[in-house]
Parts: structure tokens; C-alpha cells; sequence
DNA sequence: TCAATTTGGTTTCGTAACGCAACCCTATTG
DNA sequence: CAATAGGGTTGCGTTACGAAACCAAATTGA
């Protein structure tokens, strides 16, 4: 039978998943937040098949995660840079990034060294935080009774 | 061919994906996080075949996200709980959760209400901080030369 | 002007993953 | 001692993926 879709599923993460819940969408948006806009390039970095890539890049923009620009110079004449809704992932791919520096940390790389322009320091830690903003635990929390559904 | 697998890739993201990116892994993990615990409970509150189930749970405690708890009690003989490495994916499921909630609404489902249990009064949306705790845009950060690499 | 190159694809084909149903084993319940 | 439930495993058909080959338009180079 097909593989399942979550397109019309009652959960945003399911629904989030169909967008970029594959194993190179996300990949893609990662570089592209990197500053890769051309095929070529995804390509060679990723090391992707370009019949996927070519799938992978039409349903990101389908989807309105990236759209293609079409700039008209030597040889290279096409752009898929990220939207508003693509770089809005950028919590997601700090917070995954994180996650796996941790638990799944690199002999030969170090951890993400994000630091803001203006100030040159490093980034905080991307944590779920209470109204104050002190870091809250999956533990702390609850979803009040009359909006559950996560199905 | 097989197909990639990202294990000794030497992107934290990669790896990480390699663990919970695929379809079923993190919807897995949502529900953990909500409290399913059971083979069979997961199975009907996710609608996957049993084989896939099998495997993923199988490759989630392999990976050290869930574990596997013999409990003795009529029938029900096994629990899949959290980690503290599958706790630590509380960030990336509220930030996937919330960009869902943004920019796939369901129109039947709000978006996440998540509380703090000591207040009662609802998170705040999961985003990149700098060092004052001010948010961050993906314009506004960069990485530092010598750290770079991201392949 | 005409071959070589680059970019962005599409096609073909073999393998791996997924979905469904059926079956299996153990432990409890009646 | 049959019926049921939990937790899998096995076959089988369909779909997705990966590699390489092929293609067309535009550019470069001689």
C-alpha cells in the first residue's frame, strides 16, 4: 500500500513531519540556512541523488519552505532560497543540532558555535522556558484537559 | 543501494536525523512524551503496522532514546519509556510542534497549549536567544571561522 | 561556428523500506 | 483447557530510494 501521508492528520508535528520529516528535507533547509541556494551545490555537499534532490527541493517549494528564483546568469540559472516559513524552522534545526552535539557528539567536530552578530557572543542553549523564562523539563509541564488531541 | 544512512556523518543534524528523522521515529517520541508507553497503545494511537513499530522501537532503544522495561502485570509485559536522551528531545518536538501550529493550522485543533505545572501559566515559544536572552533570527547569527563545517 | 562544459533535470533499473494481513508464542483470564 | 490479549515475526505486493545514463538549454572556448 502507499506510504502513509500525514496531510490531513489532526497533529501539527505529523503535518510538520510531511513536510520535512523525510531524511533529506531537512538536510536541505540546514544548508540552505548555510547559504547553499544552487543544485549543484546541494548536490555535491549533500551528496543526494539529483532525481531525489530534484523531488526533495519541488516539494519544499510546494510546500512554501523554499521558492526558486530565477536569475539569469552564466550557467547557473536557478536559486532555491528559503521563505519566511523555511527560515522560521531555525529553532528546529538549533534544537536538533543541540541534541545531537550532546548525545551524538563528533570526535573530529565540536559543537554548534552559534554567535550572534551584533554582539559576537555565543548563542543560548534553545530550551522550552515558563513565562519567566527559567528552562522547563518534558516533567514540568502539562496540556490543560480541554485542548488535548495530539493524534 | 542501500540507503544512506548518516552514522559516521560528520553533521551532528545528519546524525541526528539518522536517529529520529525518518517518519515514524519522532511521532513515536511525541507520544512517549505524551505518556503512551505500550506496544499496543502506540500502535493504535499512530495507526503504523506492527513490523514498522517493531523496528522502530527496536531502533530507539538500540539508539538510547526509549527503553525497554519488563513489568510483570496481566498481559501488558513490556513498557518503552523515555531516556534522558529522549526527554532531551523535548526542545525539538515544542519547536516543531510550534512552526506546525504557525504555518499548517489545523482547523480543528488549536495550537499547542503547553503549561507550566508549578503556575499553570502557558510556555513561551521555543526560539534561538542570544546571551541576554533576546531572539534570534537566522540573519542574525553567524559561525566563527575556525568551527566551521557542516557537511 | 562548432565542440566542450555547466546547470538542472528526467529515465531506467535494481534494491531497500513500507503497509497489510496472517500467523506464532507466551501469559493471563474464564 | 479454550479464549483472549500482548508482542512480535513472516510473506508478499507496492512504493521510495540510489546510481548511473541520458537530455536539453545556455555558456564558454577556440
Amino acid at each position: 500500500m502507499a506510504r502513509k501521508r500525514f496531510d490531513n492528520s489532526n497533529c501539527s508535528v505529523a503535518r510538520a513531519l510531511n513536510e520535512v520529516g523525510d531524511w533529506w528535507s531537512l538536510l536541505i533547509v540546514l544548508h540552505a540556512m548555510y547559504g547553499t541556494r544552487r543544485f549543484v551545490d546541494f548536490q555535491q555537499q549533500l551528496g543526494i541523488a539529483k532525481n531525489i534532490l530534484c523531488d526533495r527541493l519541488t516539494r519544499l517549494v510546494e510546500n512554501g519552505v523554499l521558492h526558486k528564483v530565477d536569475v539569469g546568469e552564466h550557467g547557473c540559472r536557478y536559486e532555491y532560497r528559503l521563505t519566511d516559513k523555511g527560515r522560521d524552522l531555525f529553532p528546529v534545526v538549533v534544537a536538533l543540532r543541540q541534541w545531537g552535539d550532546k548525545w551524538n557528539p563528533a570526535p573530529e567536530q565540536g559543537p554548534l558555535d552559534l554567535r550572534d552578530k551584533a554582539t559576537s557572543r555565543p548563542i543560548r542553549s534553545v530550551q522550552v522556558l515558563d513565562a519567566d523564562g527559567n528552562p522547563l523539563d518534558l516533567r514540568d509541564v502539562f496540556v490543560p484537559e480541554h485542548t488535548e488531541g495530539h493524534g
